[in-house]
RNA sequence: GGCUCGUUGGUCAAGCGGUUAAGACGUAGGCCUCUCACGCCUGAAACAGGGGUUCGAUUCCCCUACGAGUCACCA
C-alpha cells in the first residue's frame, strides 16, 4: 500500500513565532517534502479566551519568510478543510457522543468549584479528577442534560498500560494509572486542543505527527482515543525544545526573539533556517551549509537530537556571514546599495566597488557604514597608528614618508590603484625603505582607521588625488604638531 | 512529589562493543598580505559519577547525581 506523507503545522495563534516553533515547521515541512508528501498548515485557536488580533498572518509571513510554502491551509484551501479549528467544530460533538456510546468517554457535570476542591485536596500534588459523575447513571445523565445543565465530556481511561512508538525516542510504556480522564469537550462546546488534534490529523489523513516533547507524556491519552476509534495511529516524531544558554525552553516571556525580529536585525532567512534546522538535527555527512532544497534531499529523521539544544547566537552570525559571503553580488548589492548611499554621500565614488569589498568582511549588512565611514570624512585618528613595529614605522619616520607621498602623489598622473602600488614600492626601493614604511602611514593618512576594507594604493584610487593630498596634509600637520610638543 | 525523557569539549554535534573519540562555532597561536578581514595551517578543550555484562565499554544493563517535560474545561 503506498501511502503519501502528510505531516501539518499546527500551532495556535499567539502572534508569535520563534526559532522553537519554526524548527518545528521546518522538520514538518522537510519530513513531507523529502518523501514528497504534502505539508499542511492548521490553526488550533480552540481558546476562544485566547484570540490574538493578526496572529494568523504572523504565521503566514513567517513561513513565507522560510520558504516553507505549504500545501493546503486556510489562506489556499485543500482538500481536507476548513484548516482553522475553530470553523469545524461541528463535527467534534459528535465524534465525542460515539466514544460515550463505545464507553470510552462520559459525561461530566462538575462544577469549577468541585474541580478546585479536589485539586487542593490533591495529596502530594497528584490530582486527578475522581469519577465522580462516571458513577451517574443513564436516567440521571439524560435528566441533566435535558434541563440544560452544562457539562464536558472526558475521556475514561482504562486500567493497564499503553505504550507507543516515538521514532526518535522509541519505545515508551506508562500506566495508565497516571492518566487523567481528560476533557474532550469543553463546556463552551468546543473540543479541547487534546481532542480536536486527534480527530483533525485522523481527518486530514495525517501520517506523520510531528511536534514537541512537552507532548510526550499526553500521547499515551491520544493512542487510547485512536484505539477507542478503531482509528489508525500516525506516526509520532517528537522533537526536542530549543533553549537559551541557561537552559530554559525558549519562550516569547524569557525574552525570545521572533524570526520576524530576527530578519529585522539583519540575519538572511535562509540563514536562519539552515542554522535553525542544525539545532537537533545532524546531516549524514559533515556539511553544514544547505538551502532548503538540498535539506529536502537529504533529510532523515534519523539525524534528530534526543536531548534539548542551545540556541547560539554566534555560531548564526558566523553562518549569517557565510550567507553572504556566497551571495549572488547582484542579489547582495540590492541590499546593500541603500546603506552604502546612506554612508557614502562624496560624489564619484562607486558604490558597487565598495559594496565589493565589502562583502567578506561583514555578517550584517548594518556593519558596512562602520568600515566606510571614513571616506565621506577622515575621523580624527590618534598618531600612535602611525608607529607600527611589524611595518618600521614610527612617528617620525611617517613624517616623512608623508612628505615624500605628497611630493611623489601631486606628480602622479595615473591615479589607478595597480599604478599607484606599482610606483610607491618602486619608490620605497629607490630611497632603500620597506614598501611597507610608505605604505602604512600611507593607509593611516588616508583613512583614520585601523582596518579599512582595502590596502593604501587603492585607497587612493578610491579618494583621489585632491582629497588624498589633503588628507597626507592633515597627517602631515597632525605629526609635526606633535614633534613640537616633544 | 509521581511519571516520562535526557546527559560526548563553552556551544552545535558525529559515534551506534575494539577509534590517536570526527567536524563546526567560539577561543589561542601561526602563515599569507600595503592594514584589517577573507583564506590556509596548528593548538588547547569532552564521553556526569559509581557499579555490573563482556576478552574489551562513550556505546548494553542497573543505581546515583544533575537537567528537562508533564501532571488544566491552555495549546
Amino acid at each position: 500500500m503506498i501511502t503519501t506523507v502528510r505531516t501539518r503545522y499546527a500551532p495556535s495563534p499567539t502572534g508569535f513565532m520563534h526559532v522553537g516553533n519554526l524548527r518545528t515547521a521546518i522538520y514538518e515541512y522537510l519530513i513531507a517534502k523529502s518523501n514528497g508528501g504534502s505539508f499542511i498548515l492548521r490553526i488550533e485557536d480552540t481558546d476562544q479566551t485566547r484570540q490574538v488580533e493578526g496572529a494568523v498572518e504572523v504565521i503566514y509571513d513567517t513561513l513565507k519568510i522560510a520558504g516553507l510554502n505549504h500545501d493546503e491551509g486556510p489562506d489556499i484551501g485543500g482538500a481536507y478543510g476548513p484548516y482553522i479549528q475553530s470553523h469545524r467544530k461541528t463535527g467534534y460533538l459528535e465524534y465525542a457522543k460515539q466514544l460515550v456510546d463505545k464507553g470510552a468517554a462520559y459525561y461530566c457535570f462538575c462544577d469549577k468549584e468541585r474541580l478546585e476542591e479536589l485539586h487542593r485536596d490533591g495529596k502530594e500534588g497528584i490530582s486527578k479528577y475522581d469519577r465522580h459523575c462516571l458513577r451517574l447513571s443513564k436516567e440521571e445523565i439524560k435528566a441533566k442534560l435535558e434541563s440544560g445543565a452544562p457539562f464536558v465530556i472526558r475521556q475514561l481511561i482504562p486500567e493497564g498500560k499503553t505504550t507507543f512508538k516515538d521514532e526518535v525516542f522509541g519505545e515508551i510504556t506508562v500506566d495508565n494509572k497516571e492518566l487523567e480522564d481528560q476533557v474532550l469537550i469543553k463546556s463552551d462546546g468546543l473540543p479541547t486542543y487534546n481532542f480536536a488534534n486527534v480527530v483533525d490529523d485522523h481527518l486530514m489523513e495525517i501520517t506523520h505527527v510531528v511536534r514537541g516533547t512537552e507532548y510526550l507524556s499526553s500521547t499515551p491519552k491520544y493512542n487510547l482515543l485512536y484505539e477507542a476509534f478503531g482509528w489508525e495511529i500516525p506516526v509520532y516524531i517528537h522533537v526536542t525544545a530549543v533553549t537559551n544558554e541557561s537552559g530554559e525552553k525558549i519562550s516569547k516571556r524569557k525574552g525570545a526573539e521572533s524570526i520576524q525580529q530576527l530578519v529585522e536585525k539583519g540575519y538572511i532567512p535562509e540563514a536562519i533556517v539552515n542554522y535553525t534546522t542544525l539545532l537537533g538535527w545532524a546531516p549524514p555527512d559533515n556539511r553544514e551549509i544547505f538551502s532548503l532544497s538540498e535539506l529536502c534531499d537529504i533529510f532523515t529523521l534519523k539525524g534528530l537530537s534526543k536531548s534539548p539544544s542551545v540556541f547560539d547566537y554566534q555560531k548564526l552570525k558566523w553562518m549569517n556571514g557565510e550567507y553572504l559571503k556566497k551571495m549572488d553580488f547582484d542579489e547582495y548589492y540590492k541590499l546593500a546599495e541603500p546603506v552604502l548611499k546612506q554612508s557614502i554621500k562624496t560624489a564619484g565614488i562607486d558604490l558597487r566597488h565598495i559594496g565589493e569589498l565589502c562583502k567578506t568582511r561583514i555578517e550584517f549588512i548594518r556593519q558596512i557604514p562602520s568600515i566606510i565611514d571614513f571616506i565621506d570624512e577622515l575621523p580624527d585618528y590618534d598618531i600612535e597608528m602611525y608607529t607600527n613595529k611589524k611595518m618600521k614605522t614610527t612617528s617620525e619616520n611617517s613624517l616623512d614618508a608623508l612628505k615624500l607621498l605628497t611630493d611623489f602623489l601631486s606628480a602622479q598622473e595615473d591615479f589607478t590603484n595597480d599604478a599607484i602600488y606599482a610606483d610607491t614600492v618602486k619608490l620605497a626601493e629607490e630611497k632603500g625603505l620597506k614598501s611597507s614604511q610608505l605604505l602604512w602611514p600611507l593607509r593611516t593618512a588616508l583613512s583614520g582607521k585601523q582596518a579599512t576594507p582595502c590596502g593604501a594604493s587603492e585607497l587612493c584610487a578610491l579618494l583621489g588625488k585632491t582629497e588624498s593630498l589633503r588628507r597626507l596634509e592633515i597627517g602631515i600637520a597632525k605629526l609635526e604638531s606633535a614633534q613640537v610638543e616633544k
